[in-house]
RNA sequence: GGCGGCAUAGCCAAGUGGUAAGGCAGAGGUCUGCAAAACCUCCAUUCUCCGGUUCAAAUCCGGAUGCCGCCUCCA
């Protein structure tokens, strides 16, 4: 498949070291908080990465760390008073809650930071000896920029260009002011561990190079994460690895782009930082994953109520056009009506194109498109009156709703029988809309009496009422039925 | 200030040289007591603007304008 390749900025057929076989890294979540829409949609990037390089054959090992020892856990844990671990676990495992629901499958490694520690301490040490690190009398560790050439060469910066902006703060005992740490030695009422250079704890940079090499071995194949962890994170990441043992670090990086509120960055400064577990309280989490992918993964995309409603109403139709499927799939008789070979040709033209589209660097908007465009086909032939009868082409409908449902284990959406996907989302808008079912039942009732005296007016005024509540009425040959606007 | 990205219909969005996918909204139709839902059909001679390259550009090059991100922790 093409991949775009950040090192190179641009697409690249991607295949890996060794032929079958796709070690991918991801960085994971420093553990303080709970997760935001940010995490999930880069985590629904790289779910389907592996999933799609595991469906077109990859023995994929993937690993996705997590950060369980950090500034920001050592002040939550300060604040609440607990410990870092208590403070890690608990995010951990709010992180495992949110993330299963978006069907987030788990890593083959979830490495936490603080079980590699001694790796780190060697991949310090090493570091050290080769004279890209030095220590300093308060027992931090830092990484020697300026010994390392290709620092910069995966962001795009230079040496001299940053320099003008870097500062060497306070209390810093840094040559030059780009180096950065991997070991900060020990203040009081932090966690330490013990180290050549005295009592400390890991630098955040560190983990991912120690990690990675341990788990996967250098060079892996992809490397990936959020488009800001580019720099510094990454740059860092592989100025430590690649100086330690000379050869390559990973040979593609993956990022993917920001989730933005009105088209500005989420941030807790700006008051619009919106958790995962917020959204499910309004949307199902099918339709989270869904939404997140209608957008190709580096592309910025703007979160909002009525975004995510509008996909809401994308991934209805779709389900409805399945359970139609499976509907007029039931039946027995099936006339010898051929199918107009263009209708087949049309099936078959947009089924490839969704294969084309996630092999163009995962372009899962451009597949959902001709996935909709299959949507269509089906109805055109479910309204027209021959073809709905007709054996040959109900095989076709039934490839199709075979085809979209077969996509799940890419997507990871799809695959809920249809008719519980449709009551999952007439709860979760009725939810939304505050809606008591008894009381819409009661008028549903009120206004099916009033129906049968022929009182239209009166029907029609409990109709009204109904759909002020966001309740629409259905009259089906089958009675009345209602569902959520 | 340095580096980078983006600009496609009312809104969202795909599209890196061959003549504008798809979704939502909207309009018309089928159905219905009337509706709604569903389904069908229609809906950008044009891709922020100005130049250039080319037989051919939304797509490449140069310039302008606007928006955004990174450069400090961040998915």
């Amino acid at each position: 498949m093409q991949l775009f390749n950040s090192m190179t900025k641009k697409k690249e057929a991607f295949t890996p070291l060794v032929p079958g076989r796709v070690g991918l890294y991801a960085c994971g979540i420093t553990a303080y908080d709970y997760c935001h829409i940010g995490h999930a949609r880069s985590s629904v990037v790289f779910d389907t990465l592996v999933r799609y390089l595991k469906k077109t054959g990859n023995d994929v090992t993937f690993v996705r760390n997590f950060t369980d020892i950090d500034d920001k856990i050592i002040k939550r844990a300060a604040r609440e008073n607990t410990t870092e671990r208590d403070i890690a676990d608990t995010y951990i495992q709010a992180f495992y809650e949110d993330m299963d629901a978006l069907r987030i499958e788990r890593a083959d490694h979830e490495p936490k930071a603080t079980e590699f520690v001694q790796e780190m301490l060697d991949l310090a040490a090493k570091l050290i000896e080769k004279g890209h690190a030095y220590s300093t009398p308060s027992g931090d560790v830092y990484f020697r920029v300026r010994s390392f050439d290709g620092y910069g060469k995966l962001s795009g910066r230079n040496i001299e260009e940053m320099r003008s902006g870097a500062r060497i703060a306070p209390g810093e005992e840094k040559e030059d002011p780009l180096d950065f740490a991997l070991w900060k030695g020990a203040k009081p009422g932090e966690p330490t561990w013990e180290s050549p250079w005295g009592p400390g704890r890991p630098g955040w940079h560190l983990e991912c190079s120690a990690m990675s090499e341990k788990l996967l071995g250098i060079p892996f194949d992809i490397h990936g994460g959020g488009q800001d962890l580019l720099f510094p994170h990454h740059e860092n990441e592989l100025a430590q690895s690649e100086a330690a043992t000379g050869c390559e670090f990973a040979r593609f990086w993956v990022h993917n782009g920001f989730v933005q509120i009105n088209s500005e960055k989420m941030s807790k400064s700006l008051g619009n930082f919106i958790t995962i577990r917020d959204i499910y309280k309004l949307y199902l989490p099918e339709v989270l994953r869904f939404f997140l992918l209608t957008t190709h993964y580096r592309s910025p995309l703007d979160y909002s109520d009525a975004a995510l409603s509008e996909a809401e109403k994308g991934i209805k139709r779709i389900y409805q056009t399945l359970a139609a499927i499976d509907e007029a799939a039931s039946r027995s008789k099936w006339s010898g009506t051929p199918l107009p070979e263009e209708l087949r040709k049309e099936y078959e033209t947009h089924a490839a194109a969704i294969t084309e589209s996630l092999e163009d660097d995962l372009n899962t908007a451009a597949a959902l498109g001709h996935i909709f465009s299959l949507v269509r086909l089906a109805g055109r032939i479910l309204d027209d009156k021959t073809l709905k009868k007709s054996g040959q082409a109900k095989d076709l409908i039934v490839e199709i709703k075979d085809t979209i449902r077969g996509l799940a284990d890419v997507f990871a959406v799809f695959d809920t029988p249809p008719a519980e996907f449709l009551e999952n989302l007439k709860t979760s808008r009725a939810n939304r809309h505050k809606i008591d079912p008894a009381a819409v039942e009661a008028l549903i009732q009120k206004r099916q009496e009033a129906r049968n005296a022929k009182d239209f007016a009166a029907s029609d005024a409990i109709r009204d009422e109904l759909a002020a509540m966001n309740v629409e009425v259905k009259d089906t040959p089958q009675g009345t039925v209602w569902d959520v606007m």
